[in-house]
RNA sequence: GUGGCUAUGGUGUAAUGGUAACACUAGAGGUUGUGGUCCUCUCGUCUCGGGUUCGAUUCCCGAUAGUCACCCCA
């Protein structure tokens, strides 16, 4: 009967407890669990990029919403309703970046690189902003790596910047990929080419759907992926960009495949490949992963962006760049079944029995740690028999065992968590005696 | 933004028109200061808000979130 009554009072308590807030929509939390994949990915990706002679720069998230708009390009999806924008009380109107490109051009330029010896090589890492519907995978805030190169038209450079893409996955781990390449000429043959393709459309309007139908004004370049079956047969014969590009536009790519193939990238020529930012020409690709299903999905994409140092107000400076979706990698990652080992690890743990052995583990723990040994402790719990469940958790070597009776001598008992047998030693000299049983 | 599906302890899953079962994880303990096995106990506003009902976690509606497709991309 009174545990009844307990109970009872303990959900009316329950009830008067505040609702809890919860994460923004789209937003996650990267757990210590996590985390460890995030470093792998990250410090890898760093690494890799510094032995290619790329320095690190980071921009800010806030960017003036004009950047976007006139770098990303004014009617893109992204900037037309994808941007988080908002006016700061100055009347600033302000965006937060959906990609970073834009705002390392933005750095080029106001910072002079362009008078740095050329090409200019960058990378940057961080999280990005698009307010779209979230999904598997895709989430309001995600994380890109990514890197760029200012200042070199050569194709020479294209193929580098892919092939740093590709090693970045190798040394990942990540090896069922392939790059989906494309160029989408300049500025001139793409339009050209715009209207050759709704020409041809056209003439075959009734065999489309409905999606289709009404994008043909839109972004005729979309209709070749369209996933209907009819559609898919209507886009087989359709004219294909590389076909109808400028004799520069071509040379260029030609140039870039053959690079490709001296450094023995596979890739793929997916004519059907477009970004969806204005600010391309050229080479476009993207790196596709085959997943389970049998279907594949993107990881991170990058291209070649001529204009765009001009367009922001800058010299004319062509530029190539990569990234990648840190979220997406990681979860690649980690239905691979990678398991970067969480068991925490402390060579030596401190137990303790009442206050006055407390205090003298705070000190010990101290001594210890500026000796690089891990050292774990459970300050908070008070049964010997709970401390000692944490260090075998913590697969500690050595239990240091310290209670009343040991606090008082000034003695510390090693109790070794393989053999159960334990010895007493002299405070001072713990440090030393650890540093020697750890070696051996 | 449009449409479909889903929503149960920290996690992963059950069952049910009469307040919830199991596994794992976590915490406390299994007599006085000793771990890994074992045992016991503890941890659920059944997402939220309405409605139907004597009664709803279970049915209906709405909200929210997740998820899938479209769209777009990382």
């Amino acid at each position: 009967m009174p545990r009844v009554k307990k109970q009872l009072e303990v959900k009316k308590k329950r009830r008067k407890k505040t609702s809890p807030i919860q994460i923004v929509k789209g937003m996650k939390d990267i757990l210590p669990p996590e985390q460890l994949l995030w470093d792998y990915v990250l410090e890898n990706s760093r690494k890799l990029c510094q032995d290619f002679g790329f320095g690190r720069i980071e921009t800010p998230i806030l960017e003036r919403t004009e950047l976007f708009q006139r770098g990303v390009g004014d009617n893109t999806d992204i900037v037309e309703k994808e941007m988080f924008s908002f006016e700061t009380q100055g009347k600033d109107k302000l965006s937060m970046r959906p990609e970073g490109t834009a705002g390392l051009v933005r750095a080029y330029i106001e910072n002079g690189m362009s008078r740095w010896s050329q090409p200019v090589k960058l990378y940057y890492e961080g999280p990005m902003f698009r307010y779209e519907k979230p999904q598997a995978g895709r989430y309001r805030q995600f994380h890109q790596f990514g890197f760029e190169i200012f200042g070199d038209e050569d194709a020479a450079i294209d193929s580098q910047v892919i092939y740093l893409a590709w090693k970045i996955f190798q040394k990942l781990g990540i090896k069922d990929i392939n790059i989906q390449i494309n160029s989408i000429g300049c500025v001139e043959c793409r339009s050209a080419y715009k209207k050759l393709l709704q020409d041809y459309y056209e003439m075959k309007i009734n065999k489309l759907c409905m999606d289709c139908k009404r994008r043909l004004d839109s972004n005729p370049l979309r209709l070749l992926d369209c996933k209907e079956e009819k559609c898919m047969q209507v886009a087989t014969s359709a004219p294909q960009i590389i076909d109808h590009l400028c004799v520069p536009c071509h040379d260029h790519f030609k140039n870039v495949l053959e690079f490709l193939d001296e450094i023995e990238i596979t890739y793929v020529l997916n004519s059907r490949l477009v970004r969806g930012l204005d600010y391309y020409s050229k080479t476009v690709f993207e790196v596709w992963e085959n997943n389970s299903e049998g279907g594949q999905s993107s990881l991170g994409g990058g291209g070649r962006y001529d204009s765009l140092v001009e367009m922001l107000g800058g010299e004319e400076t062509p530029a190539v760049g990569f990234s990648f979706g840190v979220e997406r990698v990681v979860e690649s990652l980690f239905s691979k079944g990678i398991q970067l080992n969480y068991s925490i690890k402390k060579e030596v743990f401190l137990v303790q029995l009442g206050d006055k052995a407390r205090k003298k583990i705070l000190r010990l723990f101290d001594k210890l740690v500026d000796s690089n040994i891990t050292v774990g402790e459970s300050l908070g719990r008070g049964s010997i028999k709970s401390q000692l469940r944490m260090a075998n958790k913590f697969n500690s070597k050595f239990a240091l065992i310290i209670g009343q009776k040991e606090a008082l001598d000034n003695t510390v008992i090693v109790r070794d968590m393989e053999s159960g047998m334990q010895e007493v030693v002299v405070m001072d000299s713990i440090v030393k005696e650890m540093k020697k049983r750890l070696k051996g």
